[in-house]
DNA sequence: ATTGCTGAAGGG
């Protein structure tokens, strides 16, 4: 099911050649974007957005009006990101604005990381790939990637990589969690494995950010599952086409499914039902297990409590930049030695322009006040 | 289309 080669990324997969489109694996993802592909990794680190027919006037006046939403043109914010703005907001942007600018040492930690877990997605099932050619087929294989599992959660069976979406706080979030699966105790409980380079426990800091990314997990399964996620909210946010014919790939391979779907709407009318007549329970638990990537030892697992009002609490505060109502801002003093290993703190303007001197000088002026 | 455009997570 859950499929996640593209074709034109083949090369990664490499390793795992060889394990047959099977039937077990009830549906996977996709297709072969390969112009898009081939579009965002051909610019090998050279911007092409130096490039200003209109002129820099034009221009930077034309982004200060759009809001970060607009100017990356975003229909949805992915889990990944918000938990990316928790350990640092400048960072996370320069993130967008740079894609290709990451060090190789830091891209081997998160390939290392990757690998681990296409392994143990492979364990529960196979991965095949459906050509899509327009954003409603690739909606349609999460849809069916939901479809395939939603029965297995219902019997109390395990799984992983399990898609989410739906609006929060009014902005629709998309993410992917990590397993699912029922505690001796009978609770659904989620499970997401952090791989780390170091046989340590992470800092507080790093627990604080995957704290808020399962936290954004829960909010979205249990509006999923509680029918909040309607299809029109979907089709609204994605600016998708219900009456859309489902390509072929998609359509034979929803048959093989036992669903007979023709558009795009039609199994988006399906997985709602799915979703919201199964009684699937509510997230109960929120585990994370860190493991060391070299040697596969846990180093500790934690539970998390999920508290409602601080995790809204904190998504508004970090969509207040997305919808435009605040700058970005870089890491408190506090939190300088973050700096240390980002890849973008030589160019960082938060950093240039004293981002973190202007705060300790509010926190003095406060003081002085008291 | 004076526009079009998107795999999410990967770890510190």
């Amino acid at each position: 099911m859950a499929g996640t080669g593209r074709e034109s990324s083949a090369d990664e997969n490499a390793d795992f050649g060889d394990l047959s489109d099977s039937e077990f694996l009830d549906f996977s993802e996709l297709g072969d974007i390969e112009d898009l592909g081939s579009q965002s990794s051909s610019s090998s680190g050279n911007p092409r957005k130096e490039v200003d027919p209109e002129g820099p006037w034009k221009r930077k006046r034309e982004a200060d009006a759009l809001t970060p939403m607009e100017r990356f043109h975003l229909r949805c914010l992915w889990v990944s990101d918000l938990s990316t703005q928790c350990w640092c907001e400048q960072q996370m942007v320069y993130g967008k604005e740079l894609p290709d600018f990451q060090s190789t040492e830091k891209a081997a930690v998160l390939g290392a990381g990757a690998s681990i877990h296409l392994a143990r997605e492979l364990e529960l099932h196979d991965l095949v790939n459906i050509h899509t050619s327009t954003k409603e087929d690739i909606w349609a294989v999460k849809l069916l990637n939901v479809l395939s599992m939603v029965p297995i959660l219902q019997s109390g069976g395990t799984i992983r990589e399990f898609p989410v979406f739906g609006e929060v706080e009014g902005v629709f979030l998309v993410g992917v969690i990590d397993e699912l699966h029922y505690t001796s105790k009978g609770e659904l409980e989620l499970a997401e494995l952090k791989t780390r380079k170091r046989p340590m426990m992470p800092l507080e800091a790093q627990k604080e950010k995957d704290r808020f990314q399962v936290s954004l997990y829960k909010c979205i399964f249990d509006a999923m599952v509680r029918g909040q996620v309607t299809p029109a909210s979907l089709v609204h946010h994605m600016k998708l086409s219900p009456e859309l014919l489902l390509g072929p790939q998609v359509q034979s391979h929803a048959q093989q499914g036992g669903f007979t779907v023709k558009s795009f709407g039609e199994l988006l009318e399906l997985t709602f039902l799915s979703l919201t007549l199964s009684d699937l329970p509510v997230i109960d638990a929120l585990k994370i297990e860190y493991s060391h990537q070299e040697t596969d030892t846990v180093l500790g697992t934690e539970m998390v409590v999920f508290e409602e009002k601080q995790v809204r609490d904190k998504l508004q505060h970090h969509l207040g930049y997305w919808t435009g109502l605040r700058e970005p801002h870089g890491v408190d003093v506090k939190e300088a030695w973050k700096c240390q290993m980002c890849d973008y703190a030589a160019i960082c303007e938060w950093r240039q322009n004293g981002g973190m001197r202007t705060l300790t000088q509010e926190e003095h002026a406060k003081k002085m006040t008291k």
